[in-house]
DNA sequence: AGTTTGACGCTCC
DNA sequence: CGGAGCGCCAAAC
């Protein structure tokens, strides 16, 4: 799965400060992938957990919501390291967009 | 090679 | 604000 999509994807994902969040819709756009918001997530679950290289934890949907339905505890891992890096979930497990989504400059 | 599925997003109701 | 429907596309069957 060397396929240049998802190299892209990778920094794009890679460039996400710590403490912000972006959505999958927007990563798939900085990554030249209108539309294909699909595509992102599935390359990010193709990554190992691993993969500090590449912080899919800052990656939510376009709710400000962890998309993982019920994978091994996934979600909550998720949240857990967001909000240690500082951003913090309202009480419907939500993330404000608009004071936490990066967005970078420049574009 | 056809069908199903899924870390999504947007529109309609 | 929540649920349903549809579009998108790659990977798994």
């Amino acid at each position: 799965m060397t396929s240049d999509a998802y190299v892209k994807i990778y920094a794009v994902v890679r460039g996400i400060p710590r403490g912000r969040v972006m959505t999958y819709g927007a990563v798939a756009r900085r990554a030249g992938l209108p539309g294909r918001a699909r595509q992102v997530g599935y390359a990010l679950h193709a990554l190992p957990s691993k993969a500090e290289d590449v912080p899919w934890q800052r990656v939510v949907n376009a709710e400000g919501r962890i998309s993982l339905a019920d994978w091994e505890g996934g979600a909550g891992l998720q949240r857990s390291i967001l909000e240690a890096e500082g951003v913090v979930f309202d009480r419907r497990g939500r993330i404000d967009l608009a004071c936490y989504e990066w967005r970078p400059s420049g574009d």
